[in-house]
DNA sequence: ACCTGAACACCGTTCAAGT
DNA sequence: ACCTGAACACCGTTCAAGT
């Protein structure tokens, strides 16, 4: 199989041009560092040939449009996501492990949350995710239609959530301006007509709660996996543990 | 009250000006008119401003950017959002009907989902539909904390599938475009490969069942609304109505 | 106080021409 | 086959100047 190594060498190779070739890895990846540098608005075509030395013109060999580019983004991003194996036992707490880690990609990219928003998850490693929540719900014994929207609601879930926080520190804000906006927000809550407005301003407090740690998070997850447990067949439940 | 009719004649107006002045209002209603009858793309500062016959210029004495011009637009649909009055013994099912009516609106205001989403409805009709969500809530005893932390999932829960349905029906798809969408996007899930995405291409009619009609949002209504009926304490869940 | 024209600094996409 | 320059048809926002 190897080469003779007397073998007559091949023609002296063109000397490598100066400039490697575009191609949609290279696109992407320059795409992928003006993200993580100056966010999702900052991501045109232009700015992205910019960064590879070329004109917006010659990435459109390579992409059909940003939309497409956009979603290559979302697809690079969503190799990072953790994906279990379907463990009939465990499953309402591995589809919120699913969803934490798809959350924990998503703050890590900044930006994603925005191109993802809205469109549906087609490249291969969003599939993946899409197969592992599937076969988890599955084991679950949630039914097959059930099981199929889940994954949307999921999905548009944990994206949404992203989204918003990705609104909120835009532009790197610091742990105080998110502070300070939250308590604006609050103020302005509290300080709304009593009488219009009565259950809004006694609860201005806890509508602005959870806005930078997890807990709000969490409590999604619980609501959206405990409504799809409901829809379980009765007959197919797990037992609970039982309670000593 | 009424002014005697032989009071001097107050002294002559100047005749109104050919250009009736700008203001908020018009400002709203004309981008309003672009938003149904071209789509949210179309609404540009520009276009709207060519609409009431200025330039872009001049909208930025009543509103302060696109954004804001955004909201408002959102809030004058939220003005058609029915609100009941919270009825304990019929929490959750008014809850549903408040979401019906809010997509039933979005759906009416093709675009004003794009212009919602990731935004905190922070306007005046948008606020009583809040107020009113968080009422019957409360009327069903779902605690504070739950309570407010619903209100953000259920708004970004319409929001993201009126969002969803106008990318597709953007520029004004018939039925049958809607339907061979759908049927490719089956296919494509049906034709990926077996061995890696078994689950998905079993599922593939499922994954793209109830993309038309109300069904999908049926589902997930009645997911987040059991999720929520879960967390209201035992001792103040209503009786379920005895089966005879 | 309100409105305007003109400019600034951008977009995505197309296309004929080059290699 | 791939790349390019230049153009087309747009954006949101600012600002000095007008009334």
């Amino acid at each position: 199989m190897n080469p003779s190594p007397w073998q007559p060498l091949s023609p002296e190779k063109p000397a490598r041009p100066t400039r490697t070739p575009l191609n949609r890895e290279r696109i992407v990846d320059a795409a992928m560092r003006i993200l993580l540098d100056q966010g999702y608005e900052a991501v045109s075509m232009r700015k992205v040939a910019q960064a590879l030395d070329t004109g917006p013109a010659s990435l459109y060999a390579h992409v059909a449009n940003k939309g497409e580019l956009d979603q290559l983004l979302v697809d690079r991003a969503a190799a990072d996501i953790e994906l279990p194996v379907a463990d009939p036992a465990r499953w309402q707490e591995q589809l919120k492990d699913m969803m934490r880690s798809t959350l924990k990609v998503m703050r890590a990219n900044p930006g994603v949350a925005r191109a993802a928003i809205g469109q549906v998850p087609l490249g291969e490693r969003a599939m993946d995710s899409t197969e592992a929540m599937l076969a988890i719900l599955k084991a679950g014994r949630v039914p097959d239609q059930a099981a199929a929207w889940a994954i949307d609601m999921l999905h548009l879930y944990v994206t949404a959530v992203a989204f918003e926080e990705s609104v909120q520190g835009a532009s790197g804000w610091t742990m105080e301006d998110v502070e300070s906006f939250v308590a604006a927000m609050r103020n302005h809550f509290a300080s709304l007509p009593a009488d219009r407005y009565p259950v809004t301003v006694a609860l201005a407090g806890a509508l602005t709660a959870g806005a930078l740690g997890d807990e709000r998070f969490e409590f999604g997850l619980q609501v959206l996996i405990s409504g799809l447990a409901a829809m379980v067949p009765p007959e197919d439940r797990q037992a609970a543990p039982a309670t000593p």
